[in-house]
DNA sequence: AATGAATGAGAGTTCATTCAT
DNA sequence: AATGAATGAACTCTCATTCAT
């Protein structure tokens, strides 16, 4: 993941690619070409294909636990703590749409190892959050009579759904959109006040 | 599309192979094989392996558009109506599952005129529940404070994400989840009682 | 192993260029254009490079072992029995010399599966040849002052270096070699008869 | 062919690394690599990866066709010679071993121009071997009712074959075995005394 | 209706070697 | 003396599709 000029351009490159081709549609000869490098070149760098794939998928989930963590970190009402992560997590897969777009379309396409590897960091992300979600349920203020795999799964479902609908040269707003969305999500599993 | 033995398993073996590997990294020898039939017979059948997958897409959108129609000509109070075609569609996916796996992950691989066609039945699709959905808002029934497309992609991303979290194996039955995923999501675009 | 037109013309160009360059240095498309087919052919009846090397160890091994068990079925006195082997590998080894160069300087070629399969081959020959030295040996017509691999070597040896020197369109006519190198390798393994 | 740290790090780990794997199989960069340095520094020191392997075929000739002339600067009865040589020959080749399984295994992987020279050089040996078999045979003490040629080729059989079977670890020491060999190869040879 | 041999283009990857530094 | 990025050609192998039978 050393940072140089055909590093990046080739990553770039494959990013754009596979977000709008597909992972398998996409070959090698295209990358380079795009990148405007060499394909030994590009083999200098990584060591396979999949190298290029396992780089998006890790640099989406290294941010956004990144970002989990932070806003746990800082604390607050349990229900000002789920609608944080609820916004920024919308604003973050905007920000970074094509690798969104890739992560739920090529898991399968990983290696065996790697497709283990991010099922477990993923899992790391989940239970964080379920963790969040079970505080709130002791506390009173979200709803029981839901499974909460149903609950976290709901969360989920907009996240991955973003790269299918919303674009940036739309209406909405990313800021808009992340407000909204999380208002969905925190009217649909909050206990009714009345 | 005629129903034989032949087409019948080879689709069967097609189905399951593209679900559990994805479009591209399966083989239309594999195909055969695990449908115990030559390459001959299935080329007699079918014209192409994209053939195959736009079946899969034409079984799905057929089923759901007639469930839709099914459900709106029976009338009833408007939320009542939507929140059928929740419950309905979430059964139906469940019914659907390797369909819908194959459904999101694969569209990129038909031939463009084939994304076309099934671009536009999902169109019609989307068009008919909006405009339930803007009839419960004329109703005063769902809240207009958020862009109805927004609402909408809230509604389609619970369906869509089934296929990532749901096990029929699981705790929950699906009539269950149908029902709890319905009021989750109705229970976040109604308007509040008081 | 089918025999066909096809497969025929690919394991006889390979096993000629084989001989003549190395299997590392001959490349699918020098064999493919010297059997007058096209890759995808040889793939059809192939399934990998390797198989064409192992189908000449397969040839080789099958034969030799076929000829010894023959040859010790017939019965006789041992010594007797002993040169007939030695005439008749090396007769064979002759008939079979492209074979026999690829034999001895591409093992190390082969997959570590198939690697093994031919030395499990080679001890089997390897075994009832010894058993007729040592049978020879409780006679008391061979000598037993130097230890038997030794012996056995310096039986193998004669064959394996045949196609380093020998050319059949050189003066030796192959049954005379077979029968000289018989009689070096009798006169001194014996015990001297006073 | 100067000698520093770096060139002889590089010409060993090229002689372990070709003695194990073959030429063929053997890449620069494994070779750098085992040796510690970089592939530029190779290419300092060696114009090619063929300059590694002729240097193999360069010490081992050059070697044995010192210890015959020596041996046979020395004098003494011609089957003394002989045995003296075929002692030595093995001896040596134990020493070099792995020098000897290149040898025989990857002559055809040299260029041409070099493999003209090696074919040169083992050729001024074979004539000064065959030159003392002559005489052996002028004075009456080798047999001559074998051609020459194959009294050589059976020499040499044992030479070669010996990196296919013997194993300093095993129960034969290098001292017997030579001798056991030569006793052998002379016995075959020699007019029968009585 | 069905076979399976054959095609030919293109896939991902390796590798000895060069060269600017 | 030494680095290591970069080249470019060649490698083995796969695959959807065709076609004579």
């Amino acid at each position: 993941m050393k940072t140089t000029p055909v590093a990046d351009a080739v990553l770039k490159a494959a990013l754009d690619l596979f977000a709008s081709q597909g992972y398998a549609t996409t070959s090698v000869q295209q990358i380079v070409e795009a990148a405007g490098v060499t394909k030994g070149a590009m083999y200098h760098y990584f060591q396979s294909k999949d190298d290029l794939l396992f780089a998006i998928y890790d640099r989406i989930l290294t941010l956004q636990k990144r970002r989990l963590d932070e806003i746990v970190a800082q604390g607050g009402a349990t229900l000002d703590v789920i609608r944080a992560v609820c916004v920024d997590v919308v604003e973050t897969s905007i920000d970074l749409m094509p690798e969104g777009t890739v992560f739920f379309r090529s898991m399968h396409m990983l290696t065996p190892a790697r497709n283990q590897e991010v099922t477990r960091r993923r899992r790391e992300y989940h239970d964080e959050f379920a963790a969040l979600v079970a505080r709130a349920q002791a506390e009173g203020v979200v709803r029981t009579d839901v499974p909460r795999p149903v609950l976290i799964a709901h969360f989920y479902s907009d996240v991955h759904y973003l790269s299918y609908w919303y674009s940036p040269s739309g209406p909405e707003s990313k800021t808009e959109v992340a407000s909204q969305l999380a208002d969905l999500f925190l009217r649909s599993i909050t206990v009714e006040d009345g």
